[in-house]
DNA sequence: GGTCATATGTTACTTTATAACAGATCGTGC
DNA sequence: GCACGATCTGTTATAAAGTAACATATGACC
């Protein structure tokens, strides 16, 4: 378990992946039994392309993965995955790219931070509870109640920077 | 001058829209006689718009105003008064409404706070300096630049929560 | 007044997302 | 076991958001 307190760039850096998936699946699965959701095959289909693919993706392209695995090839099909597992915090929605990203903190409920590269779509994700809650008082303060927060930056991870200076 | 270190929701709340109105336009012919920028009439419709309303609008709202004004009626025309705008900070993008406001802030580079009444569709518009700096040093520290940050908090305004309520 | 950059007009299209409704399946209580 | 309500699936159709590409017009400057 690393550090949440300060932003991660993990999902650029070499990482053990294989572990990453099985632990994120893991604590989905069990997510799902302790509330009593239904993992069904479409939305682990899409779940699953997610922690492969560690980068977020359209929800075109998670349906393509739907349509491969023969588990329905119409745009609803995919929407009503993502709504389900954007929902209990599977998977998170990156509105920047009107894409979707797994969620490497478990599903509970957070605020996250999200880093895209626009390089290579990668996405790491930080937790910093300070933040969202310092946000949403300061709101508070003026009578507006925050129920989701968005923050999300875009620029260049190293690799990228690298390749796009050569 | 309003503080703006901390969170004004004043969107939501009544304040002398005329005047805020006219100081923003104000502020934006200031910075295109500036900076050499032109003020197209499709570019001051749309400017227009957003600051008349002091709400999010999207690019078919807009498109709808632009050919109310004999100014084009084909999507491209909105989009690229909405660049221009965007590209020099007049206004701003709401990412989670794929929508525009209007920049209160005076036009030069920022990184804004958003609170998106989903009742009303305001946005009120905050600068925290030390906010984006601190989340954009906390990622270079991790190799990432970040080049643009998307900050919204979407919720309920004062006068929206009562009216949920009743 | 030529010319280069910028802005406009238009057609056509892609991508993203949802409404609506019929049918299938699951979990629960009897 | 089976009736039931809730949830999930399959499908058609369409709405909403955004862009590519190319021709034409306008402005700024030498």
């Amino acid at each position: 378990m690393t550090r949440s307190s300060d932003i991660e760039a993990e999902a650029f850096g070499p990482h053990d992946h294989q572990a990453c998936r099985a632990q994120a699946l893991a604590a989905v699965e069990a997510a799902c039994a302790a509330r009593r959701l239904r993992m069904t095959p479409a939305r682990a289909c899409v779940l699953e392309a997610l922690l492969e693919a560690h980068r977020a993706m359209t929800a075109y392209e998670l349906l393509d993965r739907l349509r491969e695995a023969g588990l329905g090839s119409q745009p609803p099909v995919a929407y009503r995955a993502l709504d389900f597992l954007v929902r209990n915090g599977f998977v998170h929605r990156i509105e920047r790219l009107s894409a979707f990203v797994a969620c490497t903190h478990g599903g509970s409920e957070h605020v996250a931070v999200f880093l895209i590269c626009r390089g290579c779509r990668g996405v790491a994700e930080a937790v910093l509870p300070q933040l969202g809650a310092g946000l949403a008082a300061s709101a508070a303060g003026q009578g507006f109640s925050v129920e989701r927060m968005v923050i999300e930056g875009e620029g260049l991870c190293a690799r990228c920077r690298e390749a796009e200076a050569a």
